[in-house]
DNA sequence: CCAAAACCTGGGAGCGCTCCCAGAACGTTC
DNA sequence: GAACGTTCTGGGAGCGCTCCCAGGTTTTGG
């Protein structure tokens, strides 16, 4: 066509649909249409063009197709947090499963992002910038403003776990109320009189609706909720906790540990205050990570599907790229106790 | 410009890169240069440009830069697996972890991805297709084609963990023959005489090294070296080889496992043998995992910094993509023995 | 004082795709 | 056979940016 001097472009890195077209004989726009599965394409046109794209090993260019279009195909994952150390999290690994589990077959790109410290409006203009059609976050700590930022900006959000502050925003969160209050009423069903727990931060809902789950099932029992230790989902804090409780209650029977990593902690101050587990005190965990069967004794615990949280915060998000309406605002995923040797 | 009649352009998310130069009163060209940086920019204007960016809170396109560019600004992060596993793995977390943190202030996004059961041309098509500048494997198992297959496709890719397959592609990885070696000269000046070892799989090069590792140490000190069992890097593969160990030679007195997560298997078994840890049998263990020193008792191990791994993969990708020349192929990251109280 | 070099600036041609529009080919009905 | 749908197809105008080029404005040096 144009009989200009040849450019220098060094780069031609890829099949451009054009090439595609001419393989196949049709136009751009049917090759368009066939890669977008629109119909109105005739099978002959439709299986010349599958058949050049397999010859040339052709990839839509993502860019174009993300400019061109409306939508980018692609969503973000957002841990808003100081960050690094929440990547070392197995509820995060396991959340990260489940999106990646339920984005599998459909062609969407996952993004990891992470706020950083004072970047947040980076982040934010980053996100809103249209480079992604939504946006799942997974916001452990207090009040943070993310996720209601990003949906007042008109960006499909997902938030997982329970936000304090994020009135309004979808979410999608394990039961923790009820797991909790179903570890205080087996206890009870033991014949333990003397129950105390070990809660998360009061910064995170996380811990205050297993706290409330807590008392809640030994208040129905018409059993004391005074037994109240904090800690911050470590090792080192349950152990911690542990040894404030038992010096607050020597005569202490059981005690409803609101996440297994910190019963870890716990069972180790048990131990060296020469408690048997279960015989002198049981233990309950959360979450059945991989270590509460691997623990001495193994660990009877809350199990929370981390996995099927990612999913559904994911399947939730598509849901709504996808148009449908009327979809709930929140979803609570149903949580079982796994009975091992602690309690 | 044009005196068409007023397309319907229903979408008008953002700001463009041309308002912004109106408000600053300059070029579109002027303000791309201050985005990049690009020098030859007075003072005035760039102040001019900043002010009109803030103001208008504008943030530029992604997918118009790159496809304008040349680059994507973005590097993927690719698990070669069956995937959905190895989400849960501390390692992953890690690396994740090192790899975020040194992409920090750096103005480039993470992609993750997951070669999914015989998707593996689907996934090359897209890395190959410009879509990102270069490419972060962790590939755990077996004689992996991908590396090999990205590099012969002239995309930039560094490999976590020495890939078996992929000669010449650059890698980086824990010295994990050295920290072995480190773990068995350990236990023989311990005054240990009969040291076993539990391994990961055969087709791993981690488990390879360490066990390479182990019998050099055991060698060099005139020990035998037939204790080997093998085990999946997993806490019951860790009981079953060790049992197994228990069975081949009840008078063992010490074991070098080759991962935490199949040392805290080995525990059990031990604790269920009657072996008293570390008088009857010393344990020595590798990773530092969080749960190595919450173990019971807490476990002497060989730390290694999968942070620090993944910050060095993605140093060296960066670096290679900055274009620096004569960047060594492969990196070893030292190893270091925690000392607690298995042995 | 003029030429060369160094700075700064704006214009405009694409990057590879989608999506709109106009029109061709093929029925179907009166 | 004219008039109308319905199905299919190609052309071409952008999407918002980068990067090249040409030209203007200063500084420098002889």
């Amino acid at each position: 066509m144009t009989d200009a001097v040849d450019p220098p472009k060094a780069r031609r890195p890829n099949t451009r649909l054009e090439e595609v077209a001419r393989a196949a004989g049709v136009s751009k726009s049917t090759v368009s249409r066939v890669i977008n599965g629109e119909p109105y394409v005739s099978s002959r046109a439709r299986e010349a063009v599958h058949l050049a794209i397999g010859k040339l090993g052709y990839s839509p260019n993502q860019a174009a197709r993300t400019l061109a279009g409306s939508r980018a195909n692609c969503i973000a994952l957002v841990v808003s947090e100081q960050g690094s150390r929440v990547l070392a999290d197995p509820f995060f690994a396991g959340v990260l499963r489940g999106v990646h589990a339920e984005l599998a077959g459909k062609r969407v790109q996952l993004v990891l992002m992470m706020s950083k410290e004072g970047d947040e409006q980076d982040l934010v203009n980053y996100l809103c910038g249209g480079h992604v059609d939504g946006v799942l976050v997974i916001s452990l700590h207090g009040q943070d403003p993310l996720p209601r930022t990003l949906a007042d900006a008109g960006l499909p959000t997902v938030v997982g776990g329970r936000p304090l502050g994020a009135g309004g925003v979808p979410y999608v969160d394990s039961d923790n109320f009820n797991g909790a209050m179903e570890a205080a009423r087996y206890l009870v069903s033991r014949g333990r009189k003397r129950i105390a727990t070990i809660a998360g931060p009061r910064d995170m809902a996380v811990g205050m609706d297993r706290l409330s789950g807590w008392k809640r099932g030994l208040s129905q029992a018409r059993l004391d909720t005074d037994l109240v230790a904090y800690g911050d989902f470590t090792p080192e804090s349950g152990a911690a906790a542990m040894a404030d409780l038992l010096k607050r209650a020597p005569d202490l029977d059981a005690v409803f540990v609101g996440a297994d990593i910190m019963a870890l902690g716990a069972l180790q101050t048990l131990h060296v205050h020469g408690k048997r587990v279960p015989d002198d005190v049981a233990v309950v965990g959360f979450d059945d990570l991989m270590i509460a069967s691997t623990a001495v004794p193994p660990l009877t615990t809350i199990r929370q599907d981390v996995e099927q949280l990612g999913r559904t915060m994911t399947w939730r998000l598509m849901a709504e790229l996808a148009g449908e309406e009327n979809l709930p605002p929140f979803l609570l995923l149903p949580t079982a106790m796994v009975t091992r040797s602690s309690a």
